[in-house]
RNA sequence: GGUCCCAUCGUCUAACGGUUAGGACAGAUGGUUUUCAAUCAUCUAAUCGGGGUUCGAUUCCCCGUGGGACCGCCA
């Protein structure tokens, strides 16, 4: 059965993690199927649509990896058709002009509200041929709704919804100025490009039952529906633009790596068994829509860290050098090219205390400044033995013809029985010597971390 | 308020009607260690409440309660 589904976001904003995660899950099922995913633009509001908006829609789906079948449609480059939709379904009668004002609307709606009754358009010129059409008023064009009885929708998710007729409203389908809506441009986009499932965050669940009438009025096959639950943020609320991690960028500016995001939004919601590390092919292999849960999950970023980090740790070290760099150059100060190697042969260990590539770039801190800043606290641990100690290891150092691990430990151990210390008290002060800090990754590596010179530089500081 | 949907550790979730209710993240404790981290071991922690159905309910049904979505000439 062929499998055709598409990922329609309106660019009247910033596209979140939750439209982010529909699209994953739409994508996953296509590849799954060996069907297409098919990316539409809804800007048929032009008011609200704005191009930077498409911008960030497209390079977030790009970013983490979901790429599109054909071009991307643009909804308000098929206006023309839908309004043919709407003018036929007039002919037909199952849609009907409608002349009231705006004003009468809103004192309808005022007026239900006073009374605690829910508002629903009360079908004034459905069927009311002999009501006198006022002037100056350009019509609406509503769909007939059924009026009694109930409907069903089979949802892949959701199982069987059952909803009263009486309760969905003769919806408006062409504006006044003559453009259409959401519900009727969706319907005849989806039938155009064949679309046959429809998944969609669980806020569209009520559009359904609108849009299947148009379905059925146009005689035309209706897609399987499936709607996921809404991903709330960690407060328990509806995701909003205005929260803080909410977009793609507000994680590729922490250096949160598009694998992991792609796995946690992946878990979130669903789950396979036990199983909490997937691969690209894995999920695409083991997702389905039975494994998806009907309730709303709250995003939860430690575990999204944990999940970064141990795909810090096992992506491939070239790859991982590259993130680093594109990191540094987006939102820190480039890695200049005379220290891109030296960050290279330390990734290794500059890593392992990562849950972000932030957390890389600040442990790569001492390699990528020559002049390293040491803090009030950690120059107080600098007593005159420890700088002794530094000006003992100084002059060895120099000596030192090999450079390598076995030749430091020889050298070191000698410094712990001369002090009569441990390895803690030659470790500390060298450390904060060449690092800056008395924390930080461990002494032999950032020696030979280092070119030679610069540790004896940074070593001849000590004094 | 109306309509619809949902309900397992703090969080994400697993469990053909039969499990000591499992895993992961977070948290706690201890071991290891060269600081921080990491790592290893151990521990804490849940079936919202009340009724049914059944030999037996996390699981099925009903009622409460709680949460969410929708109620636009937005999408």
């Amino acid at each position: 059965m062929a499998f055709i589904c598409r990922f329609a976001p309106s660019p009247t904003g910033p596209l979140h993690i939750g439209g982010v995660r529909t699209a994953l899950f739409n994508w996953l099922l296509a590849k799954k199927n060996k069907g297409k995913f098919y990316l539409r633009i809804e800007d048929t509001d032009k008011e609200r649509s704005k191009d930077e908006f498409k911008k960030q829609i497209l390079d977030s789906l790009a970013w983490i990896g979901l790429n599109h079948d054909d071009k991307e449609y643009i909804q308000s480059l098929n206006i023309k058709k839908h309004k043919e939709i709407a003018e036929e379904l007039l002919k037909k009668g199952f849609a009907y002009k409608c002349f009231c004002s705006e004003e009468e609307i809103k004192e309808q709606k005022e007026k239900c509200k006073k009374q605690g009754i829910p508002y629903l358009y009360n079908r004034k010129w459905r069927d009311q041929e002999n009501l006198e059409v006022p002037k100056n008023i350009n019509p609406v064009i509503r769909f007939k709704s059924k009026i009694s009885g109930n409907s069903v929708v089979k949802d892949l998710v959701q199982g069987e919804i059952s909803v009263a007729n009486s309760i969905i409203e003769d919806f408006v389908i062409l504006r006044k100025d003559g453009s259409p809506t959401y519900q009727l441009s969706a319907v005849v986009d989806d039938h155009l490009m064949k679309i046959t499932h429809v998944i969609r965050g669980d806020d569209h669940k009520i559009n359904t039952f609108k849009q299947k009438q148009i379905y059925e009025a146009m005689k035309w096959n209706i897609p399987e529906f499936a709607h996921i639950p809404l991903i709330h943020s960690e407060k328990g609320s509806k995701l909003s633009k205005r929260d803080n991690s909410s977009t793609i960028n507000d994680y590729i500016k922490i250096g949160i790596l598009s694998d992991a995001l792609r796995n946690y939004l992946l878990r979130l919601g669903w789950a396979h068994k036990d199983k909490e590390i997937f691969t690209l092919e894995e999920s695409i292999k083991l997702f389905d829509l039975k494994g998806v849960g009907k309730s709303p999950s709250k995003l939860d970023m430690s575990r999204i860290l944990s999940l970064n980090e141990h795909y810090i740790k096992h992506v491939d070290e070239k790859d991982l050098y590259k993130f680093l760099k594109i990191f540094a150059e987006k939102f820190k100060k480039p890695i200049s090219s005379s220290r891109e190697t030296l960050i290279i042969k330390s990734i290794n260990f500059l890593k392992n205390k990562a849950k972000t590539l932030e957390d890389i770039y600040q442990n790569a801190q001492y390699i990528l400044n020559e002049n390293i800043k040491i803090s009030v606290e950690d120059s107080k641990l600098l007593d005159s033995n420890s700088k002794k100690i530094i000006q003992d290891f100084h002059a060895e150092f120099k000596k030192m013809e090999i450079l390598n691990k076995e030749n430091l430990e020889k050298t070191i151990n000698n410094l712990i029985s001369k002090y009569k210390t441990n390895f803690k008290g030659v470790g500390q002060p060298l450390r904060i010597a060449l690092v800056g800090s008395r924390f930080g990754p461990g002494i032999y590596n950032i020696i030979l971390s280092l070119p030679k010179e610069e540790v004896v530089k940074r070593l001849s500081k000590i004094n």
